[in-house]
DNA sequence: CAGTTCGAGATTGTCGACAATTTATGATGT
DNA sequence: ACATCATAAATTGTCGACAATCTCGAACTG
């Protein structure tokens, strides 16, 4: 259930051997089992996954433009250390960019994939109900919301920036500092809004409630920083 | 001159061949040195920088994830091919997160950046009135402008999105399509509108003024390729 | 003659070894 | 004892060669 989302991000054929190892990776970096901060060894790694470093380097080039690892030449690469000043910053990229997919949504999705993102709603509400809001709709469903909305944007470039190298960051976010909504009924509200909004055809509201939806899920964000981080001060 | 940019979107220090490589061909690419569509060979790129295979390689997956090249499995690279559906797209993606950049820089941009920015639309104005417009205004100097808004906004990841990646892909169809704003006066006017809500702080105003600036650039391009379609079907 | 199959050539993918640079270690001098 | 420098170890960068896969053409068959 978990995988359907992370099936969509590679093609469906991995053959080459540096990209089969290079979605190991990005998984193992998005869990954390491969911790933040630490420094990549190529030949551990390598001897890791059972592969050379040729193929090895060429995963390590993907997952630097994928922004999951730092490189620095002849020195090494490190898995990216996770800020919260980061996480704000990509909250405002998303809050843009799904915006515009929502807008796009509303112009381009197709009726029977309204439909069925209907139907992945109700799958949510049941989910909530049934854990209490702590499991599945946290952590990956409603990533598989958005990532449906930008899909049904119709626009290919959209889908490549935010599906193919953001969601990626976003995961590993929500893996290690748990930010996963808090709130889910009234995120699962909001979903429901925004799908009306887009079987409307009304693309201004419904780019309108998207960016508020990811502009409140950012201040809810930013107050419990704040409120770390004050305390820390005490 | 028409340096000032390419350089800011690579590290000043390029050292190993790979870095140094990729960024040779991104430029080949974008001039069109080596066409669109073309099939990449290995062995002959490789020759022709005096590198080996295995840098080599590790080039090509940065201009993959640079979306400059497109590779497929035990088949190989061919530098993509523009499509005006992926030009518009495009678009879409810049109104999205340079509106955003903009409305950012309103609230962040210092005011010496401000200043200087002012004094490189003055440069602007005398370039457009000297060459009748048709130099450098079109090709590098109205992304320079948007570079600086994004750099004003200090969101370092709009920065790494826009002009790390997405600004490559830009030049590339300015190079080839010849779309430059062939309204530069009128763009140049916008630009001070754009300029002048950032010195407001109003950072509402700054972000419609930026996506009306790159929408009417989008339906300019979007009618001219209308245009363009209808006659070839007569 | 068209279509298919097989094979030679070329290209991509992978590997292990060597060179260059950085980092760790310890020896030396004040 | 501390700082500095030199040397050694480890790591990254680069290369050339081998294996796997694809491409193209020729031979073969219906």
């Amino acid at each position: 259930m978990t995988e359907s989302i992370t099936s969509k991000m590679f093609q469906s054929e991995t053959r080459t051997l540096a990209d089969s190892v290079c979605e190991q990776i990005v998984t193992a970096i998005v869990i954390g089992e491969i911790p933040p901060g630490q420094k990549i060894s190529e030949p551990e790694l390598a001897k890791t996954y059972g592969i050379s470093r040729g193929p090895l380097r060429e995963a390590m080039r993907k997952l630097e433009a994928l922004r999951l690892v730092e490189r620095k030449p002849h020195i090494g690469a490190r898995v990216v250390n996770l800020s919260a000043k980061e996480l704000i910053e990509i909250y405002r990229v998303r809050e843009a960019l799904e915006g515009m997919a929502c807008r796009l949504a509303a112009e381009n999705m197709p009726q029977d994939e309204i439909d069925s993102l209907r139907d992945l709603l109700d799958e949510h509400e049941q989910s909530i109900d049934q854990l209490d809001g702590r499991s599945y709709f946290q952590k990956e469903g409603d990533l598989d919301f958005h990532y449906r909305i930008v899909n049904g944007s119709k626009n290919a470039k959209l889908l490549e920036f935010l599906g193919g190298d953001l969601y990626h960051l976003v995961r590993m976010y929500r893996y290690q500092f748990s930010v996963s909504s808090s709130r889910p009924k009234r995120a699962l509200k909001e979903h429901r809004q925004i799908i009306d909004a887009i079987e409307c055809r009304d693309p201004e509201l419904a780019e309108m409630l998207m960016r508020r939806h990811i502009g409140a899920a950012r201040k809810n964000v930013e107050e419990k920083l704040n409120a770390a981080t004050e305390s820390r001060g005490e």
